[in-house]
RNA sequence: GGGCCGGUAGAUCAGCCCGGAAGAUCGCUGCCCUUGCAAGGCAGAGGCCGCGGGUUCAAAUCCCGCCCGGUCCA
């Protein structure tokens, strides 16, 4: 399928033509012909050797010509996309340029920011994470220079021909030759769409990917690849991915990426830990970076072998020198790869996205530990954003830091913990298996390396098995769960949406276009259906002079079905609508509150603060928030204070559709604070220069009318997210006046004045702790009594009475005698049996049976219960059995 | 979102498998020893065994539900 997608016509005007790899078999065209496709390991990294480009690009001056040369051939710069990924729910990193435009641009709904369009998206791909450092190549944080044209059926930009030519154009104009570059043939799948693409190889490496996305999965498609169906989309999307870092490494021509992009960094690191980098360290170097294509990275030892053959050095210079460096680049790459994600808002958590955060942490910190820490993760990461302040947020430093001191505490903790843990296990087990190392890695986060230091402090070997992260994988299988997905499919035209244009719709006649059951659909409504964390509308429905209750409301795409408290009403009737004001009242005023919330938490609590999800209710509303610390008291009132002058300045609200690029340009994503709204238009509402968000709810007109904010309480529902619970309006006026009465009844009771509350409380629970005690031991002194008593009863050191005592008390009483008693037997007022000495268990049965109970124990010490109504016949049984009789 | 581990004295934990009188170490209080401190000796205080339900004559222990903490996976 592939052979005529890709046999363009610009190849056969301009000389090129089609090999197949002699090593990998894959196809590729050239200028000059070729035996091998040329990328490594087919070819060799010749631009380690010769210089390709005419000078050498820092990884500014590299994106600049990028951006450059494509706005110059009428593209459109736009800024980059933050790399955690906003507008998608997904995923959680922005893996590739073209995760900015999915699914909405991708798919065709929406139109693009610009087009054709050139950006510079920054990205993380955490799968690569183990190889990075040891490679020379890989990265977790990378950009991805890109252009992106998107063609529609009447609007035409450019395909394949013009891709590769400005592919070439663009080597050529940093000094790259045409011949030096190679085309090489792959099916592209990714993200439910499909499309041939042309890696772009120069010098061995893959500088490029040129992908012509035109399929799509479709279960009916007739275009078959792997294990799906595709068939042909109307729109034909130019995706090209420019590796920058890439760009930079093969102008600069150093052993590895790191040196080419972060040359201050590996420095400074290397000073640091104490390395230097003589003639013979910079061959290992080279020589590392020619072979590692070739070899798998998980076989690490053939190749250290070969390079200490080729490098002509021992094992030591190799261990002495490679290894700690390996270990450096990952230091720099993790920590800017961090730079990235936490000044774009991620909050370290043990959840989603910010779990990927807090696994790079920890890999950082492990590093650097084993680098006897010659710098702080911190002072990494700071370095880092500083270097890159033309694309990362500066005023985040001081957030990010204090993230960074609190993971590291969090993570010193584990390390600690999980140290005992392991100890207290060879202690008790002398040895440590495999289940018990992925139970350590699982449960208490362990990595076995970490379990086997240990182990060797204390003299124990503990055989890591090579298929580790295998068996943890086992563990976890079957463990996922499908999550349905609610949909329906009602063939109806769009409601017309009342309360979009007034919110103050009180009253409405509509007519009846659907109805089955319980359930209708209007032509239109002022009712509000649930959506955006806003409960639907209640009310009334009057048809042929009968009144409806309206339960429920719910929107289906654009049709908003109504469920009444009966059924009745059939398609065509004329009604009337009364929505249930109060409650709708409230709402709007909580709704516009949740907004006023949101800005006051960013301003006092800072700008990663991100809106986690939220469920508005009458009397209480929940607001979930991501913020790397509990709230404090302190901060809870500085919310509300803000709040407070946010309503007082009575600004408007206001509310209005608004073309989807153009308000992601105008507000950027925090638009998508509180959920990301399909379609291509969205409604933005906003208040003065407080808060945008991108909301389908009601609103009241300004923010005045809202009246007053309270915060209930807060809770943390995760590492990371905070819950605060809230309520705005009369209901927060209700909440104060019952937190009002509960302090007047409380107060009333102790009789003192409120202001007093706190004193007197905090003397009668000290008093009550004094009578517990008091009362305790004046029952041991009662039981003293009831002892000295009973101890004159006693025969041959025997003993068999009832007590007019409990269980528990029995029990304490029989401690006391069986110090000076050979055995005993007491029978308690409610039936309880107490025994105490030889063959406690046997006798006890014996006189539960007596009881038409049961008892067991131990042989010194037993205990049972019977029928309170048959202690005599006990008594006799064991006065019997005793001998006492 | 799902899986796993844990919650017992101020702290760190044992006891739970296999139900039968709540323990250890450190810390705390007092006394002895000492010029004083440290160490040592003696005595003592300190527990809703996370919460709720169930099974049982009897639950820290077994079963179910919830809450909290930790951790892994997506």
């Amino acid at each position: 399928m592939l052979d005529k997608e890709l046999e363009l016509e610009f190849f056969r005007k301009n000389g090129y033509s089609r090999y197949k790899c002699k090593k990998c078999g894959a196809h590729f065209w050239s200028k000059k012909p070729r035996e091998t496709c040329s990328e490594a390991p087919c070819g060799e990294y010749t631009f380690l050797e010769e210089p390709i480009f005419k000078r050498k690009y820092s990884v500014e001056e590299m994106r600049q010509e990028f951006i450059e040369f494509f706005r110059k051939h009428g593209h459109t710069p736009i800024s980059r996309y933050p790399v955690v990924a906003r507008w998608r729910d997904d995923v959680f990193l922005v893996n590739a340029s073209i995760y900015d435009f999915q699914p909405h641009v991708t798919s065709g709904l929406v139109p693009p920011p610009a087009n054709p369009l050139v950006i510079s998206q920054p990205c993380i791909r955490m799968v690569d994470i183990d190889s990075v450092g040891k490679t020379g190549r890989h990265l977790t944080g990378f950009e991805m220079m890109a252009h992106h044209a998107f063609n529609y059926p009447d609007e035409w930009i450019y395909w394949k021909d013009e891709t590769v030519e400005y592919a070439i154009k663009f080597i050529e104009s940093l000094g790259g030759s045409e011949e030096d570059i190679v085309f090489k043939e792959k099916p592209w799948i990714g993200g439910g769409n499909a499309g041939a693409s042309f890696e772009v190889i120069v010098g061995g490496l893959e500088l490029a990917t040129l992908v012509f996305m035109n399929l799509k999965e479709d279960e009916n498609g007739s275009i078959i690849l792997g294990d799906s169906r595709y068939s042909e989309m109307p729109l034909k999307i130019v995706d090209t991915g420019y590796g920058l870092e890439r760009f930079v490494w093969l102008s600069q021509m150093t052993p590895t990426i790191y040196d080419a992009i972060y040359p201050d960094m590996v420095e400074k690191l290397m000073e640091l830990v104490g390395l230097e980098r003589g003639e013979k360290e910079e061959l290992m170097l080279k020589n590392l970076a020619l072979l590692s294509p070739r070899i798998e990275i998980e076989d690490e030892e053939s190749l250290m072998r070969e390079v200490i053959e080729r490098s002509k050095v021992s094992k030591e210079d190799y261990r002495r020198f490679i290894e700690p460096l390996q270990k450096i680049y990952a230091v720099a790459d993790y920590t800017r790869s961090l730079a990235f994600m936490l000044t774009d808002g991620i909050v370290p958590s043990n959840v989603q996205a910010g779990y990927l955060a807090r696994l790079l942490i920890r890999r950082t910190l492990k590093l650097l530990d084993d680098l006897h820490n010659p710098i702080s993760i911190q002072e990494l990461v700071k370095m880092h954003i500083q270097r890159f302040r033309d694309i990362m947020d500066t005023s985040m430093i001081s957030i990010v830091e204090e993230e960074l001191e609190l993971e590291e505490e969090r993570y010193r903790r584990t390390l600690a913990k999980g140290r005992e843990i392991v100890k207290r296990m060879l202690k008790k087990k002398g040895e440590i298996d495999v289940d018990d190392l992925v139970l350590l890695y699982d449960s208490h986060g362990l990595l076995p390396d970490f379990v086997k230091n240990i182990a060797r402090e204390m003299n124990v070997d503990v055989e890591i098995p090579k298929n580790f992260h295998g068996l943890v994988a086992r563990r976890h299988e079957g463990a996922k769960k499908e999550k349905k997905e609610r949909g329906r499919e009602l063939n109806l035209p769009k409601t017309r949406a009342l309360y979009y244009e007034d919110p103050y719709l009180r009253e409405f006649d509509a007519t009846v276009i659907w109805a089955e059951g319980k359930e209708i659909v209007l032509d239109k409504t002022a009712f509000y259906p649930e959506g955006g964390g806003q409960p639907p509308d209640h009310g009334k429905i009057i048809a042929n002079g009968e009144e409806y209750r309206v339960e429920d409301v719910q929107k289906y795409n654009d049709v908003i079905v109504h469920t009444l408290d009966r059924e009745g009403i059939a398609s065509g009737m004329v009604v009337h609508g009364i929505i249930d004001w109060e409650r709708r009242e409230r709402l709007m005023r909580i709704h516009t509150a949740e907004h006023i919330l949101l800005a006051a938490c960013r301003k006092v609590l800072g700008k990663h603060v991100w809106q986690h999800g939220t469920q508005k209710d009458v009397y209480e509303s929940r607001f979930d928030i991501a913020h790397y610390k509990p709230i404090t008291q302190k901060e809870i009132k500085e919310i509300e204070k803000e709040a407070f002058r946010i309503i007082t300045s009575n600004i408007p609200v206001e509310a209005r559709f608004m073309n989807r690029a153009e308000a992601e340009k105008k507000y950027g994503f925090v638009l998508y604070e509180g959920g990301i709204p399909p379609g291509r238009e969205i409604r933005v509402v906003k208040i003065g220069d407080e808060d945008v968000e991108a909301c389908g709810g009601t609103h009241v007109r300004s923010t005045g009318e809202i009246g007053i904010l309270k915060i209930l309480r807060t809770e943390r529902i995760q590492d990371g997210v905070s819950r605060i619970i809230y309520t705005a309006g009369m209901s927060a006026l209700e909440h104060v006046q019952r937190e009002e009465d509960i302090l007047r009844e409380a107060s009333e009771k102790l009789r003192v004045q409120p202001d007093k509350l706190n004193a007197a409380v905090e003397k009668f629970f000290q008093e009550w702790k004094s009578y517990r005690k008091e009362l305790e031991r004046l029952r041991k002194y009662e039981i003293e009594g009831i002892k000295s008593k009973l101890m004159e009863k006693a025969k041959d050191g025997k003993i068999a009475e009832a007590v007019e005592l409990g269980m528990k008390d029995m029990l304490l009483l029989s401690r006391e005698l069986s110090s000076s008693l050979h055995s005993g037997v007491l029978i308690g007022k409610d039936g309880g049996i107490v025994v105490f000495g030889e063959n406690a268990a046997t006798l006890a049965k014996e006189i539960a049976k007596a009881m038409n109970g049961k008892a067991g124990g131990s042989k010194s010490f037993a205990q049972g219960k019977g029928d309170a109504n048959r202690i005599k016949e006990g008594l006799n049984k064991a006065r019997e059995l005793m001998g006492l009789a």
